[in-house]
DNA sequence: TTTTTTTACGCAATCGTTCCCGGTAACGTT
DNA sequence: AACGTTACCGGGAACGATTGCGTAAAAAAA
């Protein structure tokens, strides 16, 4: 099936003036008279032309499309930072092609090769949790591609970089559970590779000096896919749960990580908060809906998305190389509810 | 910042052919000889060659795109259908670009009008809820744009057509309600200018009917954002409970529509399923971790996705214009789960 | 050896748009 | 009267790739 569309050369033929005059005239150039103007704008209208953006594309040598890499829409916190990814982008002209990893290396140079391929002017990423290998990224950054980092950066790249202050989020999420009166409080992280594992993990671990409590390694289990596979978390869990002195808190650093934990408490029979407290890292919009209710970090996905939207296509559209990056570190609040509830003396 | 990318020219250049030579050498074409197919292959593979998508766009008429229209990807339904377009959309080759009315009619309509004018192939559309005017959608139909609608279709359009069979799906629910003892069964309901709305209220119907139960018409509430708007659903929930006979059992023909008549339960002290009991609509795949766990009928999102995704390739690919359309329905499933436990005696 | 066929490549048009060059009037200035 | 300005507009190259057509050289057939 076919489908043509209005071209400039249409007007053009039907207006007996050249191509040139009516791009001119479209454009609103001084160069074409008043009435010439007005007879091609009309006409313009009246037939519904529209430039042709793929025209534009070749000739300005830009698609006015941004690439954006997460790993999976399904995630909420990935969700709102789209949403706020778009608004900016839309209002801007530009258009936003997404492309999911589900947290797999490969498919995110797959993706990547094939977003480069389709001219993206400039990409949006929040790495895969297997990747530690950067050169597909340092590749495309080093032949002048923009690249803005959101949440899980790669520190060795020296571009914009938006994130939410995780550290002081986890700070506060151990402190909670301390303050509730927990005192074998375990982590549960994500992949080891991210730089939001390490940043988190760092607050948890000032909590417990902070509290003078001891950090007990084996009280901190990675999981390589953020836990989007339920195996990992139940491995993970097992690991937990199965030692002498198990843990009676524990501070979940992602989404999934949290919800599949949950899950394997209620096939455990594990009750929650009396023999297991829950924070988590989560943008999960039903936390008070589910049983218990959910403590969680939340992090203003949405604000992200916007943020680093705007630093991604000021950089796309500056004359000069731009060599002056920042660091946007937006905060994380803690949401306090029932999964946390201060612990019962037995 | 600008980025060169590498074109047919610089190879011409570099081996002293011509582009036609080198654009058929990496075709593959017979009247290239073996030695210089394979000079330029190694050239072009040495210095990373990849053809520019927006010159064969300009020069093919068509993008190699095709444009997703849903309500919002942060519901697990629609993320579900976009992953399982986009496990055949690029298996084929061809980029997804997504796009979210958030249930309103001009975001609808501003949203085609820009993927149509960025030469999309095609477009795969779940309509909003507000939407009643369809000229926006005939017009790029007639103009020979192919369209495959997704759950929510427009009757009065001929084209393909993927759905879930939405009329057992409610009939199971419902009778399923009267089965487990419920008696005075209400229907939360979407914006009534869906197609899946008047499906769904059909199997209702049918089922009470089926069991010699009168339908109560101030037991059929609907909400015109389809439940986004908590506010909508409150007003709903109010005009439910507030009656005399106030109902026992709620079917919810939505996502939004369940989870936030949930929230409405809990902020009025209403016990699900003791007070109310509820199935709903529902692709959440978090329903086992709310309070109650909760019922729900779940559509084959990932294949409804896939198929349309297939449906709508096989269209634009065709040489002849389409004019036998197919309306696939797929089953609908039933989870039974704790929000619709067996009715207590009071 | 001559003619025909085949092989292997280049030229140029094309897609829709912009923009650098021009060019031509009409008018004003010496 | 001769030249310069200004206002307006058109021709055509360019962006990167494909492709119909033309053609030289080589190979095959006569």
């Amino acid at each position: 099936m076919k489908f043509e569309a209005v071209t400039i050369k249409d007007i053009a033929k039907a207006l007996g003036l050249s191509t040139s005059t009516v791009s001119r005239a479209l454009r609103d150039s001084y160069e074409i008279s008043p009435e010439t103007k007005q007879l091609v704008l009309d006409y313009a209208r009246q037939i519904n032309y529209r430039p042709n953006p793929i025209a534009l594309s070749l000739k300005e040598r830009r698609s006015r499309s941004i690439g954006v890499i997460v790993s999976e829409i399904a995630n909420s916190f990935f969700s709102q930072i789209i949403n706020g990814i778009e608004s900016i982008a839309y209002s801007k002209g530009y258009n936003v092609i997404i492309s999911q990893t589900r947290e797999s290396y490969e498919r995110e140079v797959i993706n990547m090769d094939f977003l480069s391929s389709r001219s993206v002017d400039g990409f949006l990423i929040s790495v895969s949790t297997e990747t530690k290998d950067f050169t597909h990224i340092t590749d495309l950054y080093e032949r002048g591609l923009p690249i803005v980092f959101v949440d899980r950066m790669v520190e060795s790249v020296d571009t914009h970089k938006v994130i939410a202050d995780n550290f002081k989020g986890a700070y506060d999420a151990t402190t909670h559970l301390i303050k509730n009166g927990y005192k074998r409080i375990a982590h549960l992280a994500n992949s080891e590779y991210l730089s939001i594992t390490k940043e988190r993990a760092a607050g948890y671990r000032q909590a417990l000096a902070d509290a003078k409590m001891e950090f007990n390694d084996s009280y901190l289990q990675h999981c390589l896919h953020g836990g989007m596979i339920y195996d990992e978390v139940d491995k993970a869990m097992n690991e937990l749960m199965n030692q002498k002195h198990k843990p009676d808190a524990i501070f979940a650093s992602a989404d999934k990580l949290t919800t599949n934990s949950m899950r394997y408490c209620r096939a455990k029979g594990i009750i929650i908060p009396d023999d297991l407290a829950m924070v988590g890292f989560s943008n999960l919009d039903l936390t008070e809906l589910l049983s218990p209710s959910l403590s969680v970090v939340r992090q203003p996905a949405f604000e992200m998305g916007q943020v680093s939207a705007e630093l991604l296509i000021k950089t796309i559209e500056s004359k000069r190389p731009v060599t002056e990056f920042e660091t946007r570190v937006l905060p994380a609040e803690l949401f306090i509810r029932e999964s946390s509830g201060k612990k019962k003396k037995k």
